[in-house]
DNA sequence: TATACATAATAGTATTACTATCATAATAAA
DNA sequence: TTTATTATGATAGTAATACTATTATGTATA
């Protein structure tokens, strides 16, 4: 059996729904390679239709603008993410597990799921490292919030803030702590291949160990006193 | 006695030194202004030209471009923040009300600085909470790194893991917690402002709220077990 | 067969991100 | 005092960016 993973987005990321025509599915592929390859700041949509072979104006009438482009991908990652970590802490009991499972999850080198076609897994989570705060980091955060376009990031965050607190009930900033932690997660990353310094794990460049970092602190923090 | 504060800036990060001349400093006063007003994507030497009263080509002539200006004006955060935790810690004993020290300066509003004549420290916090991480997250990271342009920003990532090893020379992740500071301490204001339902502060808006998370977090993580 | 629709092709505009040149005023060195 | 040097101003110009608009064409659907 095969089962086909679709995310369902916001409207209103979008001026026709690009998961729904060959052109559109386009777009999202050769957009995340295209966003990976030369950055954020020098991608633009005429770039991306040479790539595809289609025409600037083409892509408008997918996107209002490339800022829209990044919130609907980074948007897919959050809700992908959240669909994972769902998938993966079902029926385990102890939020201990859940909450390492979370953090390996997050923490951790994507493998390309299979259930997308269109969407490489891998690249996307590079360009979230990378780029993912821009999407919110804008003078325009608050409209943009208030058409629900950060929701699924909120719902990651409040999953996650759910299982420290059924960890821990009395533990007082759930929320931030998730935050951290999903921030955290990616920019210990982004530094300890950028900018080593600012880590412990300049050396090694190893993954794993963001993650026992990111274990110590939280669980240092939410055990019961 | 008056006291005038200088922070030394690297050489690469202008052409044209900007606090040796009026212009120069008018570029860094207005500078900060609007990129605080407009947000550093919609900021352009042509509209900062108009706001001083020089032209687009007189700008080009102190700054290569804007990120270039961006770089600058963090840096020089990163070295004034360095300079009052070293003020401020100084002939303090305890490494936690050191560290407590650290994160209230980190954490808190700014009070415009006198020592500083064209720069307005305020506005300048509340960039860099803004647009700081867009100082690095680039694709050219790695060579401005090379040209040793984000040094102030390590500079004051190692006083503060210097300061949580003194209090604990076990601790294990003492860079990466201390950039975890720096990052939150930001982050969490921003989301507390912009993203309420990130944080636990979304009500209050109490950035003595954030303090407490961090302190929190911290202390937990790096006491003795 | 009509028509709705997605896309292609083309053109055009204001703004951005620069570079280059020349004139002039102020200042410092000879 | 003359001569350089330097800082700025004024102006022009270019390639690229970030769009919008129009018209034509092929293709699936009623």
């Amino acid at each position: 059996m095969e089962v086909q993973l679709q995310i369902k987005m916001n409207e209103k990321l979008f001026l026709r729904n690009p998961v729904e025509t060959e052109l559109g599915r386009k777009i999202i592929q050769y957009g995340i390679q295209l966003i990976h390859e030369i950055g954020f700041e020098s991608f633009t949509f005429k770039k991306l239709a040479e790539d595809i072979g289609t025409t600037e104006a083409g892509i408008y009438r997918y996107f209002e603008n490339k800022h829209r482009l990044l919130i609907y991908i980074t948007a897919w990652y959050w809700g992908w993410l959240q669909y994972r970590v769902v998938f993966n802490t079902n029926n385990i009991k102890d939020p201990a597990v859940k909450l390492k499972k979370v953090i390996q999850l997050l923490a951790t080198t994507v493998v390309d799921d299979d259930k997308t076609i269109h969407i490489n897994e891998d690249l996307l989570h590079q360009i979230i490292i990378a780029e993912g705060s821009k999407a919110y980091l804008t003078k325009h955060v608050l409209e943009d919030n208030m058409e629900q376009l950060f929701k699924p990031y909120k719902d990651l965050c409040a999953v996650i803030a759910d299982i420290i607190l059924e960890y821990n009930l009395k533990y007082k900033y759930p929320r931030s702590l998730a935050s951290t932690i999903i921030e955290m997660a990616h920019l210990q990353n982004y530094f300890m291949n950028n900018l080593p310094s600012l880590t412990d794990f300049g050396k090694s460049k190893d993954e794993l160990k963001v993650v026992s970092f990111l274990e110590d602190l939280v669980f240092s923090s939410i055990r019961k006193k």
